[in-house]
DNA sequence: CAAACCGACGACGTC
DNA sequence: GACGTCGTCGGTTTGA
């Protein structure tokens, strides 16, 4: 039967192109999407059709636009590096003499549906390549999907089992939901799910709109006030069949090729790959046998292998191969599976090798499903391995490293050596990108889909312990890790590299830093379970009273720990009148607009106190007795250092980084953080880091003078700002003056300056006004930043690591207005997050060898320890030492220490 | 068909 | 401004 190949160009231009790193060639133009068409060009040629097209969109609006004004008005237009790409895509498809259709007033889609249709009808079998599932409505017996980059086919049945509706309703379902990123209108929290459930008891659209009235709840309603424009989606959604063509199907032939011209493109372009395949005489017209080309083909040299020559070691001769491999690497890429998510309960079932791109191995030590093959036992492994494994000679590479550091830990091996975490790489790169995460980094940096965990072991309730799984889908995944790791390393790592400044971040920053990290969460913190249980029972007994009292003065019983009821009691029942809503519209009950009810009221008075309560109880003196390892009797919470945009850190499980302090019954649970008997818990922090910081980055005399006098800086300001000596500030002044202070690190607007102090915004922005009169170097600063960030797309902290601001060209005033303030407040906060890491690594140096005191917590910009009572004095003076040392501003960094028998008492 | 799970939301703790 | 965590709520998925 012969075929035809419908190239859907758009579609594998937008999805080379978010799929791909940015690539450029020597010219600096960019070459991603083009080098992602053009693999799947050859790839598809190679296949050798009948007959093909590659489809594109023609310029111009097409008759979507006059059905439908606001027809994909969401969608952003065209970024200029895939612009660029356009053309170039264009003359390559051409001069490998692929037919090229751009019909103006449709768009592509019409024309691979009008196209596929004709072919249909004359008994030609139809390959729609794309990815887009609009597609799906045109999939039926000899019409079928083919995403070349997935590499996935979409047939009859894989549409029911996708979307839950045959093809031929597939336009009904896209109707029912809509499209946001195109714009067509759907029912409002309709999703696939319900609108495949409506089509299955009402037939079809038609059917789901003449029994709308019976469709009850909030959906129902949504679903009829939408009804008449439903008709309207569906034409929107369906893809033409019967656009008028000049060219019949049988006349997509492919013409020879322009060998010449193709030369010259991938020569210009770089694709190395291409070009040898082109001076092979091999222009894809070959045998349809050929191995389809793949997109992570010709990516930096060292990135691209041939996926999956993955080992999995057994026995004796095939460790000692491996580990003779290991002794002479020049690096080792590891990777561990274990049997929990938590380093501190993790017990190791195998280990992962890799020392070039696409030989790996996997070491099962611990499977034990049924049937498992007899593996080397782990001790013995684990015994041949440490002296390669604690050798700093012997560079190493993980991603993630410190969960594997801990792990190992865990079994007395000290990791020694680390020199790279690809992880770490891509957040030096760009800390503001969302995940760094390896299956998120494969995909961005080299194209490939990796094996999920849920793949191998499950998911959901039915998900079984690594320890389970089958060793051959275990080696699959877990060799697979430490190859991507591999190759990750050797994406990023030339990216990093020529970057001097953030080179030096993650040299001398980031990667000193993990092993640090990973001794303070194996560390850990000592918990007083007693006295938090004692204060969850005294919490529970005041909440209850409170409980009845918020009963009494609502007149009904209602749940206080829900914002939609309370909402209902306070301005359905009582009718209080709403002065504040939520980001969906909702009346706030949030603690601003309760404060501003409380006059009228007894209710949001006490549920405000009920609130206090309960969040102390419910997040602290309920879970952190939970969270006590029962091994080692500490609470151990986890370090993310990949997690903050400014460069900070954040913790988690638990998150000891808001612990309360503010009030008397958040101190409480602090005073629950305790030393060993005849330990202290010492706690040193940074005075002031940031607005020093400012000082040094602005060079303002007046602020740098204020810091070199010493004293109140909240009161020196005041004096400057309200034009009164230091002795004669009253205090509303200095809180206005703390409260500005404040806005500046966090990059506060003038309307939030106005309501951190309750009074009208020309006011506030009156204050500030005086503040930058008096501290024209900080407001130069600001400026400055401002416009480099807008000229660069990014700003800087002291020590060189780059922050990215999103939205700064942003048409949107509030987002535009965001990220100006972020771009003022990151290099400050970023800046103090990095002189911190370096104290802790210039502290955790001074601490290794010896055993009387030991890093337990960072918040920020204060480090908390436990050190041995006799050693007090001592350790105190190594460590403001090292933190003030940790960099050398204009002005002075000041640290101050408290000693107790409790956190609380340390300060 | 109820229980378990999931994601969005509103709220709030810290720096 | 950032982060992580809690409980609720409406929805879907799962499994007895």
């Amino acid at each position: 039967m012969p075929k035809l190949v419908l190239i859907d160009g758009s579609s594998y231009l937008y999805r080379a192109f978010h799929a791909l790193p940015p690539l450029s060639n020597a010219q600096g133009e960019p070459t991603g999407a083009l080098f992602g068409v053009v693999n799947m060009l050859r790839a598809t040629l190679k296949a050798a059709p009948d007959y093909l097209a590659f489809v594109a969109d023609a310029p111009g609006p097409n008759f979507r636009n006059e059905l439908y004004a606001a027809y994909k008005a969401n969608r952003p237009s065209m970024p200029e590096e895939l612009r660029a790409q356009v053309e170039p895509m264009l003359a390559i498809v051409e001069a490998l003499g692929v037919p090229i259709l751009r019909i103006p007033g449709v768009e592509a889609d019409d024309v691979i549906g009008t196209l596929a249709e004709q072919a249909h009808a004359q008994g030609i079998e139809v390959e729609i390549s794309t990815g887009d599932k609009d597609f799906a409505q045109l999939v039926r017996p000899g019409i079928t999907l083919v995403n070349t980059m997935t590499n996935t086919v979409t047939d009859t049945a894989r549409v029911i089992e996708k979307f839950g509706v045959s093809p031929e309703r597939v336009v009904d379902l896209l109707a029912l939901t809509g499209d946001s990123i195109d714009n067509v209108p759907g029912v409002p929290k309709c999703g696939p799910k319900t609108a495949a459930k409506w089509l299955a008891e009402y037939g079809s659209l038609d059917g789901v709109i003449a029994h709308a009235d019976e469709i009850g709840g909030k959906i129902g309603e949504s679903l009829r006030a939408v009804l008449p424009q439903l008709p309207l989606s569906r034409e929107l959604v369906t893809i033409k069949t019967d656009v008028p063509l000049e060219l019949p199907v049988t006349a997509l032939v492919r013409r020879a090729p322009d060998v010449d011209a193709l030369r010259e493109l991938y020569t210009r372009y770089a694709f190395k790959a291409a070009l040898k395949e082109l001076e092979a005489g091999d222009t894809g017209a070959a045998a349809a046998s050929a191995p389809a080309a793949t997109a992570a083909d010709e990516l930096p040299a060292t990135a691209a292998a041939p996926p999956g020559r993955y080992e999995l070691v057994l026995t004796w001769e095939q460790f000692d191969a491996w580990l003779d491999k290991l002794r002479v690497a020049p690096l080792i890429a590891f990777d561990t599976e274990t049997t929990s998510l938590d380093a501190m309960r993790a017990e190791l079932v195998g280990l992962s090798f890799a020392v070039e791109a696409g030989a790996a191995c996997y070491i099962p030590v611990a499977h034990e499903h049924p049937g498992a093959p007899a593996q080397l036992p782990r001790e013995a492994v684990l015994a041949a391995l440490k002296p390669v494994l604690e050798d700093p000679a012997r560079p190493k590479l993980g991603q993630h490293a410190k969960y594997d550091i801990n792990v190992l830990a865990g079994y007395g091996i000290t990791v020694r050596g680390l020199v790279h975490d690809s992880m770490l790489e891509s957040y030096v790169l760009d800390p503001t990108a969302t995940r760094h995460d390896m299956d998120s980094l494969a995909k961005k940096y080299l194209g490939l889909s990796t094996v999920k965990y849920e793949d191998v072991a499950g998911k959901g309730a039915r998900q079984i312990g690594f320890a389970q799984v089958a060793l051959e889908d275990a080696c699959r995944y877990a060799a697979e890790d430490a190859d991507v790791t591999w190759r990750l390393h050797h994406a990023l790592w030339p990216r990093l590299e020529r970057e001097l400044g953030l080179r030096k971040v993650y040299e001398a920053i980031e990667i000193p830093l993990v092993p640090v990290l990973a001794g303070m969460e194996r560390r850990g913190v000592l918990i007083d379970v007693s006295s938090l249980k004692r204060q969850s029972q005294e919490l529970g007994r005041r909440m209850l009273e409170l409980e009845r009292q918020a009963h009494a003065a609502a007149g009904c019983v209602f749940n206080l720990d829900s914002p939609k009821q309370l909402q209902a009691v306070l301005f359905d029942q009582l009718g209080l009148a709403p002065r504040l809503k939520t980001p969906t519209g909702q009346p706030s009950t949030n603690e601003e607009a309760l404060a501003a009810l409380a006059d009228q009221h007894a209710l949001p008075r006490i549920v405000l106190d009920y609130r206090a309560l309960a969040k102390l109880r419910s997040t602290y003196t309920d879970k952190l007795p939970a969270m006590v390892n029962p091994r080692t009797g500490r609470v151990h919470t986890s370090y993310h250092q990949a997690a903050v945009a400014t460069g900070r850190l954040s913790s988690s499980d638990p998150n000891l980084q808001n612990i309360p302090v503010r009030t008397e019954e958040g101190r409480r649970i602090r005073q629950a953080f305790i030393a060993p008997p005849g330990w202290r818990v010492l706690a040193a922090d940074y005075s002031q880091i940031e607005l020093r910081i400012m000082a040094h980055l602005s060079g303002d005399e007046g602020l740098l003078e204020a810091f070199h006098a010493g004293g109140d800086i909240h009161r020196a300001t005041a004096a400057e700002v309200f034009g009164v000596e230091p002795a004669q500030v009253s205090a509303e002044q200095r809180r206005a003056a703390k409260a500005i202070n404040f806005g500046l690190m966090y990059g506060m607007s003038a309307f939030g300056l106005a309501r951190q102090l309750g009074i009208e915004r020309p006011e506030a922005a009156q204050y500030m006004a005086r503040y930058f009169a008096r501290y024209p170097g900080v407001h130069a600063f600001m400026e400055a930043t401002r416009e480099r960030a807008h000229r660069d797309g990014y700003v800087e902290t002291l020590f060189g690591r780059r922050l990215y601001l999103e939205n700064l060209k942003s048409r949107n005033q509030a987002l535009r207005a965001g990220a100006e303030r972020a771009a003022v407040n990151a290099p400050m906060q970023g800046t103090a997050a990095d002189i911190i890491k370096r104290a802790m690594i210039a502290v955790a140096a001074w601490l290794e060898d010896r055993d009387d005191a030991h890093m337990l917590m960072q918040v920020h910009d204060e480090l908390v320890f436990e050190v041995r009572a006799d050693a007090v004095e001592t350790v105190r003076a190594a460590i403001v030492e090292r933190m003030c040392g940790a960099a050398q501003l204009a002005v002075p960094l000041l640290v101050e220490v408290g000693v107790g028998a409790n956190w609380d008492e340390a300060h």
